[in-house]
RNA sequence: CGCGGAGUGGAGCAGCUGGUAGCUCGUCGGGCUCAUAACCCGAAGGUCGUUGGUUCAAGUCCAGCCUCCGCAA
């Protein structure tokens, strides 16, 4: 099948390159354009791009899609479908009605459930036990399309985003390919507008974990789910201390947001009378390491409570 | 030249205004104990990232370099 590929970070490489080893002629990949990276802001390549030009395939890295430039390019090209992976940008009708069997999309949930930027974050931090691929026939909105096929996987109870990204990454290439295979035999099936759900794009500021409203069980999801961009954190005498890693630590019935052991282990107490020991931390300017490694060159008082400016 | 923090015995840190290094943990030895990861006593272990400079004297001041990290992107 002739296909255009549309996809952008790591996430999407498997992808991609499953749809070559398929035997598809993959004619271009869309990609967004290189973005400075790093401490230095170097100008980096985004993954597919690599990925592409490493089977000599053509690149192209539009700003956008609808200055009608991109539906030239398109529609020259031909493509019998293109496959979506995660690219970065939404595409106008005017694209999505080129191809003969539309556009299809990966999306890293279980549709209609957690549409949107951050599908896979999301599930974890909700504390969802199941997630799944959705291969979409795109429309005009946001992960709205009708399905075509799922694949589900358990998620895992340390699991986190990072981990989960990693597994749904292959899954999707797996779903895509079968389904591109099956195409003229698929129903589309509408979504279930009942069931829907949105997962917002991921900010900074939500990340900061606050003891006090959450319980254990909620900061461990919290934990998981915010790794390893931008991992969760909370404040510690002004400085910012990441939690890479949490454990739920039975019940207290100390105030919710407090210190309550701060020798060889590092717990808080929770909402709900719940308390959660912090494993592996990360203050500003160090490495990651164990709270007790913390707690020798930073004590922290029993008692103190660590609250959510 | 985007902003900032940091490189000190195995680990995490302190060491302000310069005079040869300290804390918590760990390690090793001994003791207490029915016993212990608990407690007590003791010990080992550091060319203070690197190069050069100032000084009678630098971990501590100055300059360059290397490395790590947070923010921002």
């Amino acid at each position: 099948m002739k296909l255009v590929f549309m996809g952008t970070p790591d996430y999407a490489v498997n992808t991609l390159e499953a749809l070559i080893a398929a035997g598809h002629n993959v004619a271009a990949v869309f990609a967004q354009p290189d973005k400075p990276v790093g401490r230095k802001h170097i100008i980096t390549p985004p993954p597919v791009k690599v990925c592409a030009q490493s089977h000599g395939i053509a690149v192209y890295q539009p700003n956008t899609l609808r200055d009608g430039e991109a539906e030239r390019l398109l529609r020259e090209i031909a493509p019998d479908a293109i496959v979506v992976v995660a690219y970065g940008k939404i595409l106008p009708k005017e694209i999505l009605e080129i191809p003969k069997y539309g556009c299809v999309n990966g999306h890293a949930s279980l549709l209609p459930k957690y549409r949107g930027s951050a599908p896979i974050q999301q599930a974890i931090i909700s504390g969802e036990t199941v997630t799944g691929v959705t291969a979409q026939l795109m429309d005009e909105g946001i992960d709205t399309g009708d399905i075509l096929k799922t694949a589900e996987t358990k998620i895992g109870e340390e699991e986190t985003a990072e981990e989960l990204f990693e597994r749904l990454s292959g899954i999707t290439a797996e779903l895509l390919v079968n389904t591109l295979e099956d195409i003229e035999n698929i129903t589309p099936q509408k979504q279930d507008e009942e069931k829907a759900s949105y997962a917002p794009i991921i900010k900074k500021e939500m990340a900061q974990l606050d003891f006090i409203n959450k319980t254990a069980t909620e900061i461990h999801n919290a934990v998981r789910g915010y790794y390893s961009w931008p991992c969760a954190y909370f404040f510690l005498e002004n400085k910012r201390v990441k939690v890479i890693k949490a454990a739920k630590a039975g019940n207290t019935d100390a105030r919710a947001g407090t210190v309550i052991k701060s020798d060889d282990s590092l717990v808080i107490a929770c909402k709900d009378g719940t308390a959660v020991e912090l494993v592996t931390v990360q203050p500003e300017g160090s490495k990651p390491m164990t709270a007790k490694q913390m707690l020798c060159g930073r004590p922290i008082a029993q008692g103190t409570v660590i609250g959510c400016e």
